[in-house]
DNA sequence: TATGAATGAGGATTCATTCAT
DNA sequence: TATGAATGAATCCTCATTCAT
């Protein structure tokens, strides 16, 4: 019981202080049961009760702190998106190391990241748009953001005169098909079929893409 | 004068013919309306009342037709498959036709059929494997298949000397990649239709798949 | 095509006659199949469908004979009732036959009819009123009549000396419960535990209402 | 400040002990208004919405303490059969008490019990065999423990002398027969209460069931 | 803030009955 | 009269969300 204003402030201060940092660690908690639970059941089929019963706490408490189910998985969604824009680094055409190696560790890194989301990544993986417009906005925008890197990355690839000139548009599709293709069934897979390592995985994608599959002649003018 | 419903059918007197064309022109609408409500809504998302207002019939007609929602999809789907089965034709060696050719129109052939079938195409594209095993079967049994052909036109092309060496599973789910992106893209993709033609398509996914991007230097070895 | 008044009434005559007959062919044909199912699905749980697969006809077909499916099964229970009334005969006190010999005839033929009608009698002896007051009082009215069959046979064993005094009421009841309980048990029952013969059950049935259990003491009076 | 789930159950902060003792209240509620509705309705013909009406809840109030309709009968089905199974004792031989005394407490409390719960009590007396072979085999095993017991209080009565020999099977259900159409008639039936007394019932039925209806002589030996 | 009982909209399925041919 | 496609009311069940304590 304060009593003066002093101590009373003090006092109510550090009860603000608590407060907050328990809040804090409640919804850190939710959180790391919505990744249980996004993995172990999917972002369409998790219900409520699946996320309480992993988090231990009861229906209102959830509403305490998230507007809705989807809510606590859209967090994660974001927080994937941001920390995959935060591994992608621009290839450095003045740096010592050679662009193809860049490139070859900003695969790495992708498909570590995935790896270690697996339940986010498979998810953004197999997205089919739906009735949720801020939702499909939200992968949507996911999507262009990879675009434009991997345009970048063209951009200056044409510039040294290391890639041949081609249609941009279609180039940009193909290569995200093939990383796509590449972490669905190499990474997030239930069955993930072993790999050997991700570096190798980044090699045989990167000589792949660079080179083709050609001997040498151009089959379709016989 | 039919007394029993035995004798009703053997005698043609065109109320059971009526019937079964009633019937059939009725079980036909459905698909035609599942087509749709699969497209906008999504085979999990789907409710019955979507596809009672799409075919514009009541709860109880639908039942006499089919068991459930899925049901109709799942027929949607078999009939893709075996469509596309019938589409796909293995690259034949010793044909006059230059093997680059007839990949092409094998490619040229898939697209136009998941142009024309748009809503069971994308169902595929975007496959989520989930809680129903038996569908969870059904698409890996299609995409088995996908890639045995793929496969198969890789070995004809190496035995050819066409095609240089390297790991044929990562090729595999690198070409399956780049056609299913592709397809997604430019195909399927509510916006498609930013595309010139289908050949230009299969032309510039042959282009990239076999000569890849690289200007002829190995990246990788600075 | 008929030429003359006369003639064309007389071919009109056979034409209805030939319908009627016809007509009350497929009511008694639909009787039939609704005795089969009666028996073999139980009066609530049979389905429309039920009776229409057992009768091979269709549905427009029986709605032109019976308003509905309850409807078949209720002229079932009638016929069930008029035959059982038909065979209870009140106990002639001048005849040569001792009235006993005459009561336990009675309760064979009421026990062979059951035994014929099974899915019917089982019917009666486990009804247990419900929402469809006119099924109500169908069956109120038939154990009325039992009851009062029953209470006739009391009074001429009372006037002739053979059945000491007693409550009326108490007795109907108990005699009542009795031959329900040895019907459903011996007769109606599906595992139906095989019985010597039916006159055995009649005449254990009468020894035990006339005789009683006890070796001669009243109990009561210790 | 409990801060999970576990942990606000061990404080006795009263928040728990209120929401149980409420659960507690609602689930007598709902067996209230289930044992009303059996009765005015039926086991089978009784739907969620009348139970819901009677009880005065919403559907997913009843689904929170029930897994269905069924279930909550057959809460009351159990209840039923355990206070019968406390109720009936075996008749003491050695006690000061004459045997048929004791015979008529115990059908008194029977009938007492019935009363007291004419719904389920109505139940088990009209029950036929259906569908449902947990549901038979249920009510079968009630039956069987009834027929068990007064046979064990006939053999009692046999090897006392105070019994003429005689078929005891037949003898088991002609007994159960009185005591189920008395039950009916008497206590359980919509129109009941024309009885002078619990009492009077079970001498009436003792009187019957051990002297019979005979004046003296053998009425089929004529 | 935490709790969990209560709610009711929404979705699937069945089946008696109608009616055009 | 016979047919069977079509109907829609009635039922069951789930689950996100609200709200009094």
């Amino acid at each position: 019981m304060p009593h003066t204003k002093a101590e009373a402030a003090d006092s109510a201060d550090g009860r603000v202080l608590r407060a907050q940092a328990l809040r804090e660690q409640r919804y850190q908690q939710i959180l790391v049961a919505a990744a249980h639970v996004l993995s172990s059941r999917g972002y369409w089929d998790a219900t409520l009760k699946d996320l309480l019963d992993e988090a231990d706490i009861a229906r209102g408490t959830f509403y305490a702190h998230f507007p809705g189910v989807r809510a606590a998985f859209d967090t994660l969604l974001e927080q994937f998106v941001d920390e995959l824009a935060a591994t992608i680094q621009r290839v450095d055409v003045g740096s010592d190391i050679a662009p193809g190696i860049q490139l070859r560790a900003n695969i790495e890194r992708v498909v570590n990241l995935c790896a270690e989301n697996a339940a986010v990544a498979s998810f953004f993986l197999n997205y089919h748009p739906g009735e949720n417009e801020e939702l499909n906005a939200h992968v949507e925008r996911f999507y262009a953001r990879l675009r434009s890197l991997v345009n970048s990355s063209l951009t200056s690839g044409e510039t040294m005169g290391l890639i041949r000139p081609g249609d941009r548009e279609f180039r940009i599709t193909f290569i995200l098909g093939i990383i796509k293709e590449a972490l669905s069934t190499y990474i997030v897979a239930d069955d993930a079929a072993r790999l050997a390592s991700h570096t190798e995985l980044a090699t045989q994608l990167l000589d792949f893409a660079l080179q083709g599959l050609s001997a040498s002649a151009d089959l379709l003018t016989s």
